[in-house]
RNA sequence: GCUGGGAUAGCCUAGCCUGGUAGGGCGCAGGUCUGGAAAACCUGUUCUCUUAGUAGAUCGGGAGUUCAAAUCUCCCUCCCAGCGCCA
């Protein structure tokens, strides 16, 4: 959530940041005429409240002096009638102004270009030798801002959805008879691939001064409010039937939550955890995409990285994760291009996101594999996380990152590392000491 | 799941039986003192409000009784111990 007394101090810079996400400032003008009749209100409340206190000890000392109370008795009893309708309209208020506060986006980092439409964000830079069949070349030169190294490929590979079943990687027809579409059962070597990706990250980031961290799998809603936007997200969630529960969409949302109403130390920020968690999506609004393989599912593991550090390190740890997240691609040996997000396609949250796009020659196009965003003081002002200071508490500030989401990054390596014939494809070198072979084929 | 004991400010703790301004300690910050420090003493320590007060709220959460609830009643959550069940 933004911050309330700064949005009063300076609305000005509010209504900035919603135009160039692409909202009209109607919800802001609902809020600061929500936010005056609770103020107003609250004033009315509290006076009554003093006067109320006041009777409230006279009573006391006429009985002790053996007076009688009932006259002060009454004008108490006149005054909390007054009180309860009152604050019976404060409380709505309060509700309907959380409602719109909620909904108010992050302020953006200046670097955030600001326009409509993911096509419009930023190519940053782009990594590897591609390998691109002459259709796509176009398509490639322009997505890597002709920056990008390439080899032209004969003909696109076979699709990781061929291929799978090709090799018995996977069976999605009996996943789809007994959970429904989007879900897989992972099959042999394939299912030994995932495990050594995931191994894989959890080590490369132990290595750079993350913790490890299994996460609950469900969150309260109290939690998960906090973690993320409610507002947009809960159509994507799944909820525990009967229970005030949650499955997880990524272990940012347990993790940032983990300190949920709690001050931490300043000594001890920066905090880096590696959250490795299955994550579950309905992905509502999604149909007709990817419907095929398991390139978009209801469930993967990812491996994330988050952080709380203090407010004046936040942009230095943006960097830092993405940094980690192309270091993990580049030893993966799969090419990349980083895009900085522009301001119409960012989350409520994120005041500056990076998404590192991995190139998947059978379907000639970069897809967004990595995600990394600073979300600033947003989410940790939700979850009211905050560090102590000699000059007071203040917010930390929150970043998260993926390193490995499992599906994507197979898909990536089946049609990056994949044979000219079609009948197998080989395991990334980095990979080889955790899977134990180096091919896999029928 | 059953029985019992708990939850008070960053931490520890008193108050609860018997309703009437939440007290103390530790830690931290500032001050007095000092050449400097320690000790001692003093002040402060959560949240809200643009009339910043002799203001309001706050004792795990919610509801109730009452003029008044940390305190009494009911419901819920979590923690601890014992018992039961269990991969």
């Amino acid at each position: 959530m933004i911050d309330i007394k700064l949005l009063r101090e300076s609305p000005e810079q509010f209504y900035d940041a919603s135009k160039a996400r692409g909202f009209d400032g109607k919800y802001l003008d609902e809020f600061f005429k929500l936010d005056k009749d609770w103020r107003d209100n609250l004033k009315v409340i509290n006076e009554l409240k003093h006067a109320k206190n006041i009777q409230s000890s006279l009573i006391s000392e006429l009985i002790k002096k053996h007076d009688s109370p009932e006259s002060a008795k009454n004008q108490v009893r006149e005054i909390n009638s007054k009180i309860d309708s009152l604050e019976e309209s404060q409380k709505l208020i309060e509700k309907e102004r959380e409602r719109i506060a909620r909904m108010i986006p992050n302020l953006l980092h200046e670097s955030v270009p600001v326009c409509m439409g993911d096509e419009n964000s930023v190519v940053v830079r782009s990594w590897g030798t591609a390998g691109v069949c002459v259709d796509d070349v176009n398509y490639f030169k322009e997505a890597t801002a002709d920056s990008g190294q390439f080899q032209i490929i004969p003909k696109r590979p076979a699709s990781h959805v061929d291929l799978i079943q090709e090799l018995n990687l996977a069976d999605l027809e009996r996943a789809s008879k007994t959970a429904g579409s989007r879900f897989y059962y992972l099959k042999n070597r394939l299912v030994k691939l995932e495990l050594a990706l995931v191994n894989y990250a959890v080590d490369f980031l132990s290595e750079r001064g993350f913790s490890i961290v299994e996460p609950p799998f469900m969150l309260t809603y109290r939690a998960m409010e906090g973690a993320t936007d409610m507002e947009t997200f809960k159509d994507t969630l799944y909820k525990i039937e009967g229970e005030d529960l949650y499955l997880v969409s990524t272990s940012e949302h347990p993790i940032a939550s983990m300190f949920l109403d709690e001050t931490m130390e300043e000594n001890d920020l920066p905090v880096r955890m590696a959250g490795v968690s299955p994550c579950f999506r309905r992905e509502a609004g999604a149909h007709g995409k990817d419907t095929k393989g398991i390139f978009r599912v209801h469930q993967f593991t990812k491996i994330e990285q988050f952080v709380f550090c203090k407010p004046e390190d936040s942009w230095d740890f943006l960097e830092e994760l993405l940094k980690n997240a192309e270091d993990i691609y580049r030893s993966l040996n799969i090419p990349y291009r980083v895009v900085n997000i522009c301001s119409g396609d960012l989350g409520n949250l994120a005041a500056k996101k990076y998404d590192i796009e991995a190139w998947f020659p059978s379907q000639g196009k970069f897809r967004e594999v990595v995600s990394a965003s600073n979300d600033t003081d947003y989410q940790a002002r939700s979850l009211n996380v905050k560090y102590r200071t000699k000059e007071g508490n203040r917010f930390v500030h929150t970043l998260n990152s993926t390193a490995i989401a499992t599906t994507r990054t197979l898909v990536a390596i089946m049609e990056n590392f994949q044979t000219r014939d079609e009948s197998g494809f080989a395991v990334p070198e980095a990979l080889i000491p955790y899977t134990g072979f180096d091919f896999i084929s029928k």
